[in-house]
DNA sequence: TCCTTATAGTTTGATATCAAACTAATTAGT
DNA sequence: ACTAATTAGTTTGATATCAAACTATAAGGA
């Protein structure tokens, strides 16, 4: 693989220490623009994370409990709660009891969670043509494992 | 070539979607851990969005105006506003007239600025020394180029 | 000059998120 | 079995952010 610009010789800590500002920063713009990309598109007030989670099920199956949910997406209790009210509020998912667990709940897609969900999809059209005139996916499956290493070190670092 | 997985080939629409979405999720993930280490480190009250902005101006220069640091983070013109204040409430910056240009302002370092922003890069020492110990900094060189790339495409294409 | 349009920054209202405290149910240790 | 510790989910309070309306200044065209 070869490679121009910044030699790989060696990094020094500055040269890390920049490198390190500029990729946050980077994810940091992407995570808004694309965030702002797809919630234009979507219904009015419903957001990317409501349709991140019926996405969710929707590949992977429903029936899981709120904190699964909230482990898969990395955020916390609380805010699951808040998006699966949200969800539920619209008819898009329902909440029930796990038999199995007294303090737990259950969240399954509603018929109208999936329709939507396709609805959804239908939406982003437009956006993921341009995407895909523009990006050489290739590459997105290149970055893709650093990406979810650096996601793995940093969830297994969290109190550091 | 390997069979399994996603090879180079070529991708169908299904698993181009699918790139997309993990992408984003991972980007995503990344972002609110990454954001969560750093503000950790950070003294109370202050949130990497301030930093960020000391780190720029130290890095590229100060006197610039508000309008110009929205754009470079790509916030909106009323979240700049909003960190501005939090940084001149705590005398980290002075907000100084354009006398170019009556509708704006400058926005320039303080000493306390500066000292502060020193001491939060000291800070996040034991988490830079994390990452460096768990990530090959070399791939994030290999990794910048899509990433800006990508942004630039997101800002482009805000419309669609 | 005067009027229209554009631009810089602020304000307002909404919301997604977090951290931390809280409630209820389960599990474990003795 | 009983108490302590853990776990699932909710609630609360704070804040970063956005979109859109607003204010004030600047620039351009008749």
């Amino acid at each position: 693989m070869k490679k121009s610009g910044v030699t790989t010789a060696t990094l020094s800590a500055q040269e890390r220490q920049k490198l390190a500002f500029q990729f946050f920063n980077e994810v940091g713009i992407i995570q808004q623009l694309g965030t702002a990309l797809f919630n234009k598109r979507l219904p009015e007030g419903l957001h990317v994370s409501h349709f991140s989670i019926l996405n969710h099920m929707v590949r992977l199956g429903d029936g899981r409990t709120p904190l699964a949910l909230s482990d898969a997406f990395q955020v916390t209790k609380g805010t699951m709660t808040h998006t699966l009210a949200g969800l539920s509020k619209r008819g898009l998912i329902r909440l029930e009891p796990n038999a199995s667990d007294g303090r737990s709940k259950l969240v399954f897609l509603t018929d109208a969670g999936r329709d939507f969900h396709k609805a959804a999809i239908e939406s982003l059209g437009p956006a993921f043509a341009m995407l895909e005139e523009k990006i050489d996916f290739k590459k997105l499956v290149e970055v893709l494992p650093l990406l979810q290493e650096m996601r793995e070190v940093l969830d297994s670092n969290r109190d550091i």
